[in-house]
DNA sequence: CTTAGGG
DNA sequence: CCCTAAG
């Protein structure tokens, strides 16, 4: 056996990269432009896998003429705005994806079960898979909680990991020091439930089936103190009995676990699972160098989170130490995960520092076993480092569609457009103190990654897939993986774009200021607003200690409105290139200094980002540049017969304009 | 809305 | 490029 040290990690939330915005122009056109994904694998294949159902066999694939849309079948989108806003707020939600798999819980299932088996490894412990959602909310998009347990005694990879979608999306992730890197990031996935927490109030409805999942919802009875969201956990088992597959309505709510349908744990699916996902994680990484990350940020908001799209381009995930573990010292081999790791309460309170001496001793045997049981799991012993993934925001993606194409049609595109993503468009990349960490075979401890160090100092990125990656941010974009802060204050741990999707509902001005950003956005053209970005991505604190996502953090943050706000984007940059200066002068020339709006028309017609203010300024830097020395230029060189006819003509056009000022005050002199 | 200029 | 005053 071998000793763990776990470490939990909280994951506030990942920010996906934008993909480039389609040009104006283009986006008119209406087709959706999204990059292609790479290979399937990434942890998030089987979120893809389900996905990849759902447009296939789902009701809700776009194309399809599904019934549920109907209504909106036949709505045709015809302001662009709408239309993004539509995209932005509705398909762009990761509610959306996520509900949308969720309900198609049988994809899920087999997926599952599909997924290969190891048969080394030695899971014990429950192997459940849970969604849920929450019905409860209006939200077209139901909130999915997906919970996964597994457990392998020999690698201890993750105990377990949760998906939520909830308004404090979270994933979990467990590790145990032991845990190679390559585990740690697939863990990412799993997550475990916190027991303190959550448990107290189990609304779990067990939907299961053989072919299909179903899902239940029932709104987690929001924790006393730290879990502000309420959870509706669904967990998944394969009936063979069930041959439903439609979700469970809602309406049980708080069946306890166990009196719930029934339950049964897999182990053997939660492992598998996670090592299919684990697996993926390992393929995808290796031998990739890693690029820009890209960060992506959860919506926890209905409406806003999408007005951020452009910044989505980095994502810059943070993550933050929970509490202080350090005091586990851990335990062997156990992945007990429940209860130890997941639930920071008890991690806090009470154990820390006392079991970890006591179990350190000789703790492996009741690790092995520990998990069957589900709740003796809580051996405190373990030093683990909790992450919890707040959620996750679909990177931005570009969609172009006719405007008299559906909504359905739209809707299945966008979902086709996560889809990708999620299947092999982002890897997941681990920055420790400033480093990348490529080599995934080394252990947390190996690369110092424990629980007694300062988990500020690691960072999680999602990456895109090198092929599919989106070029608009350079490679190297620092932003792309910030380290949080220390775990102090909570609220900064919100960044804008989190804060302003929780609240999003709550605080208009949020949702205004995001909203226009995008509109500035999709003005602007081609490149985002990276400014803008990163600015996002530097306050915001995608990982956030588990304790920290409480109400605490939810009540407290008022977004603080962006001062210059998004809204008002500055434009991107665009320089001149030598053929636009060409006609600039030439129309100069002609038309003379003092008549942009003509020379405009004249020269510029066509290029619509190109105002008359903006052809002034540009004569204006072009006279000083003709009048400095060529070193002292910068930028794409104009050539110097350019430059000559600018100082040429403006030398012309100013002294007309001297003429015209002489006269005019004669004239009013001689009036006078 | 355009100009003109400073920032 | 932005912002603004001024026409």
């Amino acid at each position: 056996m071998v000793l763990q040290k776990r470490l939990d990690y909280g994951f506030n939330g990942y920010q996906v990269p934008p993909i480039p915005r389609a040009t104006r122009s283009a986006r008119r056109r209406g087709i959706i432009r999204r990059k292609a994904n790479g290979d399937g694998t990434c942890p998030f294949d089987l979120l893809a896998t389900v996905a990849g159902k759902l447009l296939g066999e789902g009701e809700s694939s776009p194309d399809s003429t599904g019934s549920a849309r109907g209504k909106e079948q036949n709505a045709i989108v015809k302001d662009e705005k709408i239309k993004e806003k539509s995209y932005a707020e509705g398909c762009y939600e990761r509610g959306f994806f996520i509900s949308e798999l969720v309900s198609q819980a049988p994809v899920v299932n087999r997926s599952l079960s599909e997924l290969p088996h190891a048969q080394n490894d030695t899971i014990s412990g429950p192997a459940s898979v849970t969604m849920s959602s929450d019905c409860s909310e209006k939200f077209p998009f139901a909130k999915q909680f997906v919970n996964g347990e597994s457990r392998e005694e020999e690698h201890g990879v993750f105990s377990s990991c949760t998906l939520d979608t909830e308004s404090d999306k979270q994933i979990k992730i467990e590790l145990s020091n032991n845990a190679k890197v390559s585990t740690s990031k697939g863990a990412a996935i799993s997550s475990s439930e916190f027991p303190d927490v959550w448990d107290k109030k189990p609304s779990t409805l067990l939907v299961t089936s053989d072919d299909s999942v179903k899902l239940s919802l029932s709104p987690y009875p929001a924790p006393c103190r730290s879990f502000p969201v309420i959870r509706n956990d669904v967990k998944l088992d394969n009936r063979d009995d069930d041959e439903n597959s439609g979700c469970t309505q809602p309406s049980t709510p708080n069946k306890a676990s166990g009196s719930a349908p029934r339950v049964r744990d897999r182990p053997i699916k939660k492992l598998l699972a996670s090592k299919y996902w684990e697996e993926n994680l390992k393929s995808d990484n290796e031998g990739h160098a890693n690029t820009g990350g890209k960060t992506m940020h959860a919506c926890h908001n209905r409406n806003s989170a999408y007005k951020h799209q452009r910044s989505q381009r980095d994502f810059p995930f943070k993550k933050r130490k929970l509490f202080k573990c350090g005091s586990f010292s851990n335990s062997d081999g156990e992945m007990s995960t429940d209860g130890i790791c997941s639930s920071p309460t008890s991690d806090l309170h009470g154990n820390a520092s006392g079991y970890s001496k006591a179990s350190s001793g000789g703790g492996t045997a009741a690790g092995t076993s520990v998990f069957n049981g589900g709740r003796a799991s809580f051996k405190p012993s373990d030093s683990c480092v909790k992450f919890r993934i707040k959620s996750f925001r679909v990177p931005e993606l570009f969609v172009e569609i006719p405007e008299n194409a559906t909504v359905g049609s739209l809707k299945g595109t966008v979902m086709e457009a996560v889809t990708a993503i999620l299947g092999g468009g982002l890897r997941i990349g681990v920055v420790f103190q400033g480093k990348k960490v490529r080599d995934d075979n080394k252990t947390l401890l190996q690369t110092g990654i424990s629980h007694d160090y300062k988990l500020d100092a690691l960072g999680f990125s999602l990456e895109p897939n090198p092929i599919q990656a989106s070029p608009p941010l350079g490679p190297d974009c620092r932003s792309c993986v910030l380290p949080c802060d220390t775990p102090q204050p909570l609220t900064r741990c919100l960044s804008p774009a989190i804060t302003g999707i929780q609240q999003g509902r709550s605080d208009d001005h949020t949702g205004t200021s995001l909203s226009n950003f995008v509109e500035s956005d999709r003005d602007s053209a081609p490149s985002p607003h990276y400014a803008a970005l990163e600015k996002i991505s530097a306050n915001s604190r995608a990982l956030v200690p588990v304790t920290a996502v409480n109400a605490e953090a939810l009540a407290v943050v008022p977004l603080r409105k962006p001062k210059r706000s998004e809204a008002t984007q500055r434009r991107i940059r665009r320089p001149f290139s030598v053929a636009e200066v060409e006609a600039l002068v030439q129309a100069v020339e002609k038309l003379g200094t003092g008549r942009w709006r003509d020379v405009k028309l004249r020269a510029f017609d066509n290029a619509k980002h190109r105002t008359y203010v903006d052809l002034k300024d540009k004569w204006k830097t072009l006279v000083h540049t003709a009048r400095i020395s060529p070193q002292q230029r910068r930028g794409e060189p104009v050539p110097q017969e350019l430059l000559d006819r600018v100082l040429t003509a403006h030398a012309y056009w100013s002294q007309q304009q001297a003429k015209q000022q002489m006269k005019q005050p004669s004239d009013t002199y001689l009036l006078l």
